[in-house]
DNA sequence: TTGACAGGACACCATATAGTGTCATATTAT
DNA sequence: ATAATATGACACTATATGGTGTCCTGTCAA
């Protein structure tokens, strides 16, 4: 379903409404193997998996084997581009926000 | 290109390298007519055409006829959902921006 | 008034995407 | 030992996506 396997992009792999609410889900629940995630949707086991592979390759999730399941867990941080991204339009309709957007980048910068 | 011409996901609208290029585009320079746009990229004029169409129905764009050529503006609002959404994962790797976060949410409540 | 320029409207195309169903295999429970 | 469960690995399909090129029309300048 992609060419390559390396770091998929992340604004792609968050623009499916199916995969963002298995990100809610992970970020809700910790970890959860891929039976439990599928039940929470319509479609079948094959169609979420693909969509696991699609967040795997962003690097927004980790998978880990135990036993007969596949369990998976949330990596949000490679979210942290997107906000960098948006943070920079948020001037566009809230000087306030602007604000505090910089004070954030200043604290991040002391990490 | 699009089956509903209502309100498109703004996530997918933002998905794209060159549409994210184009917001960017006019965010510097407030309003650019289309072979202006199509100047900056590889593809032909249709191509951004098509993307600025899509980001128009994301509602990412405004465009206004001047003359024989048409003009597109910026309007970064709708990017707030995307700016909502992904601040809620914030916490999943920083705590400190957890609480900016809320401070920013306290302050647009008072708006 | 005659070009040249800007862009809309199509028709067309290759590839990516988001699903499906089936089969094989490892693991757990009875 | 056997059956049920969980998943990976494929093969397949319809539709969406991101491009192209061509033709036509409206506008501006010489």
């Amino acid at each position: 379903m992609n060419k390559k396997s390396e770091t998929r992009d992340v604004y792609t792999a968050v623009a499916d409404p199916t995969r963002r609410k298995l990100l809610q889900l992970l970020a809700e629940a910790d970890e959860l193997p891929l039976h439990k995630l599928t039940a929470q949707f319509q479609m079948g086991r094959t169609a979420v998996s693909k969509h696991l592979a699609i967040l795997k390759d962003a690097d927004l999730v980790k998978e880990r084997k135990a036993g007969r399941e596949t369990r998976f867990r949330l990596n949000a941080e490679p979210l942290k581009e997107i906000e960098d991204w948006v943070s920079y339009y948020t001037k566009f309709w809230n000087e306030r926000a602007e604000l505090l957007r910089r004070l954030l980048e200043e604290e991040q910068n002391e990490t």
